[in-house]
DNA sequence: GATTGTTTTGTACTATTATGACAAAATACA
DNA sequence: TGTATTTTGTCATAATAGTACAAAACAATC
């Protein structure tokens, strides 16, 4: 996944600000919840939005070698963890891999479309019927729900 | 995953002739497909149904070992690909581990809901609203469906 | 501002999951 | 039976993830 360094599409300036967006709103998160948004963690969550997909751990570890000479993997998947627990990234088990969140801040259930062919992924804003279809099945074991994945492979508009 | 050996169930002689239906089910796949049902195949669809829930590779390679003394992971390896591939076995993603598919022969989409307390994984019959809400959403993207992978994580009706 | 307790990071090591490559064996089939 | 194909054995290595403990950074209080 993503080998090659993060590409300079022609949208890279919005891209610039969408990273800053992030990382602003992933300090109000932390604000908000008092934990604190180290420089690390700022970091990674920065690396993460810089690559135009689904990055693996070992991605962000190679890319963070780059940047601040050392690193071991415990660093970055610290780092992962605490950006996930707070809703700031997603992990697509289907991948490995790890992706910024588009709407983070509350809890929410999160699908992704990912294409097979270009190796993004879109987060998919629910309308609620996915959620209701899982919910309503799930009353129907007794199942108590506690996360969902759901992660919907093939190929995307722009690759067809 | 799965450290302690199959527990001897109470149902656990019916469990056998379920073991049995499914190898005599897998035969009948491969037969159609004009694919090898080899002993080593069997061997592990066989400790796969054997175990009451989600096993890894690397359990299976251990289970292997014991009954056939020698083995590596590329042999378990190759036996689950094969068995995916005719549909015979899932892989579920979220716990790296693969179980055998209660309803093989046809193409299928498959969901599951996994206890956190007792680990095992129950596959969902899906009344076509999960998958009509998925394909509805998909159909809006523009996105054209391959597979999907959707595991409903929480706790089960026995565990609550 | 120094002291102390807590959180975060660095670092070495290890565990777990998965694949590549090639030779040997088994099987299908002409 | 001989030959092509598929499957398996085996060794090596890659890729992904976590443990444990020391050092550093930080927060809170005195």
């Amino acid at each position: 996944m993503n080998t090659s360094p993060p590409a300079p599409l022609p949208t890279d300036h919005n891209h610039q600000r969408f990273i800053h967006h992030a990382l602003s709103r992933a300090e109000a998160v932390c604000e908000r919840k008092g934990r604190r948004f180290t420089g690390l963690r700022k970091q990674v969550l920065k690396l993460i939005w810089a690559n135009h997909g689904p990055v693996t751990a070992y991605d962000l570890l190679k890319e963070l070698r780059q940047e601040k000479g050392n690193a071991e993997p415990p660093t970055v998947y610290r780092a992962l963890e605490f950006l996930q627990h707070l809703g700031l990234i997603h992990r697509i088990e289907s991948l490995n891999a790890y992706i910024g969140c588009d709407h983070p801040g509350r809890d929410h259930i999160c699908q992704f479309m990912i294409c097979v062919r270009c190796n993004k992924a879109v987060e998919v804003a629910d309308d609620g019927n996915m959620t209701s279809a899982i919910q309503t099945k799930a009353d129907e074991l007794g199942f108590q729900v506690h996360s969902q994945t759901v992660e919907i492979a093939g190929i995307c508009r722009s690759c067809r």
